[in-house]
DNA sequence: CTGTTAGCGCATTCAT
DNA sequence: ATGAATGCGCTAACAG
């Protein structure tokens, strides 16, 4: 079952060479005469041999790997993130090594050290600790001293006093294209369901939904914003309160699509329907989006985009050339049939 | 910016002991004087030291990683397996190195070497080439290669010729479950709808099927057996083909949740309901399965059981213990609202 | 309790 | 074109 591992010392043994020449057929660094090649060559084939990684890493002081700390890989919208990222890393010769976080702060720290022990060359950091509104001082120090050893980037997400190389979605000018999709729809009464306070995206959206309603002379609603959550239960409960109030907007602009397949749940099970009696609109286009009924209309995140250039960044930084501070991926407006002409009643 | 690399030997030197010592400090390995311990301690909080995880793992010769070759994160079967199984390595002292092989045969045997020469301790393999119901000897020789070196287990599947470890859900009990549901709802007429022929789970759940309905005295109609693929797109095509057909079953058993889906969309789409006009089931319980309406009756694989199996054989294989060649997991019937009583018209 | 020495497996000068 | 020697950072004997 076991056999002992063979190293280049085995092969140039009987091969009659020294290791280094086994070392230079292995990396082609010099060059090597024609028939002592092929025997080397005969015998790496002959045992299977492959180079050991460690020991190669280490002389070189490179892993060739990078690290992700992400919440959850069960979410599409990381899932595919990181799909993209990883194919794309590969593509430029780096191995992916994925943290699922959980969110949990402790979680990140000790995925972080054990990042730094694996000797990763760069770290992607997305969710957790870069998502707070209020920036945890002793986790930005961490990072910081993370950052002092080798590149990190940010993934749609910041830290204040920490002068990060990130990536990020433009989910201002997507909120914008929603509301002026709903808008051209004749819709004035407009709803924001999801998310939570305290988590920069979530702000971030609030706040430029309100601003894009007041551009467009529409009234906010406080009573229509209802802060919840992010998974489709969060959906529910958000759309079950909307519900039951008086007086209801005739659209929602959801924070999620998992918020928004919640929001079409909770009035389907009200007796009501999607986009006839409400128009519902999501963001980041998962996978399901399109075939969730009737078919969400959202905002793409340009996954691919997203990953690579994140991915570009990072290596980018890793191998010492120049790297943009901050690069601001567009999102695009991705039209279903969730979103109907509103009709006076 | 960069801070040069410091090791025990900055750290021992600062401290006026041997490298040895540190080293004992960080393992804890063997005693150190009180006083000199709180020194080391210091420097290595001053300089915020980590050990390299590259030089230890080639002199301990164990990486303490474990690798996952998997088709694709993407899809919740496998996110939300790996997302188990990893988990439960972590507790047990083991990081993990993800694979997405996209079912590419070619990525496989990449990625194999390429965890072979990063020198992970153990392989959890799952899809791919360990589906196909004609093994390919080539990669079955491949495969066998990398196990001399280190173990490999295997999650539903199985190779001829190969004699791997392995643990898989019992899906043929999970088919069995669905049909006895339906059968216990009054219908007598059931459809298998998804898979591809070749694919050993698929060809599993199809005799199944088909022996379960001769224990009942059901009939095997063949028209209502269609072959299509895994995903939603291949659902709403088997469905449309089936929905065309003259005389229609009044129940679906679908290959998977996602298969179910689709199958449920079209089915709406030709104006009829489930699980008024047809009783449907799906399989894997995904996360989305409760929320897709009408919410899905389906098996669920309990993923935590699965994945921390594999976990636990893979581990005691590592670590030179004893672990069971083969193991089954039992799978459960999750009941929802996509199926109903058979009213005949 | 602590220091010295010798690898782990490979790549890389520096010679030859 | 090739060999010998050295170092990457750490742990494990073996002394003392």
């Amino acid at each position: 079952m076991k056999k002992d591992h063979v190293t280049i010392y085995d092969i140039a043994k009987e091969a009659n060479v020294s290791p280094a020449t086994v070392s230079r057929v292995l990396t082609g660094s010099a060059k090597v005469r024609p028939d002592t090649m092929n025997r080397i060559m005969a015998l790496i084939e002959k045992y299977n041999f492959r180079p050991n990684g460690l020991a190669r890493s280490l002389t070189y002081k490179k892993s060739k790997m990078i690290g992700f700390i992400l919440p959850d890989i069960n979410h599409p919208f990381f899932s595919t993130l990181v799909l993209k990222s990883e194919a794309h890393a590969l593509k430029r010769g780096y191995t992916s090594f994925l943290c699922n976080s959980m969110n949990n702060s402790e979680m990140e720290s000790q995925y972080l050290h054990n990042l730094l022990e694996k000797q990763v060359d760069g770290i992607i950091f997305l969710g957790g600790r870069i998502n707070a509104v209020k920036t945890n001082p002793e986790y930005a120090e961490e990072l910081k001293q993370v950052m002092d050893r080798i590149p990190v980037v940010f993934v749609n997400g910041q830290m204040s006093g920490v002068d990060a190389y990130a990536v990020h979605t433009d989910e201002a000018y997507g909120v914008n294209q929603l509301v002026q999709l709903l808008v051209n729809h004749g819709h004035s009464k407009i709803g924001f369901l999801g998310g939570l306070s305290g988590i920069t995206s979530t702000e971030m959206k609030w706040t430029t939904f309100k601003e894009a309603l007041n551009d467009h002379n529409i009234e906010v609603r406080e009573e229509w914003m209802i802060e919840s959550g992010f998974n489709i239960e969060s959906g529910e409960e958000a759309a079950a309160q909307l519900l039951s109030l008086k007086e209801k907007p005739s659209s929602i602009i959801c924070v999620n699509d998992f918020v928004a397949m919640g929001t079409i749940n909770m009035i389907n099970k009200f007796g009501l329907s999607v986009p006839h009696d409400f128009s519902v609109v999501g963001f980041d286009d998962i996978y399901l989006a399109q075939y969730f009924p009737p078919g969400i209309t959202t905002i793409s995140q340009n996954y691919k985009q997203l990953g690579q250039t994140a991915i570009d960044v990072l290596i980018n930084l890793i191998e010492g050339k120049e790297a943009q501070k901050e690069t601001i991926i567009p999102t695009s407006l991705v039209i279903r049939n969730s979103c109907k002409q509103f009709i006076p009643k």
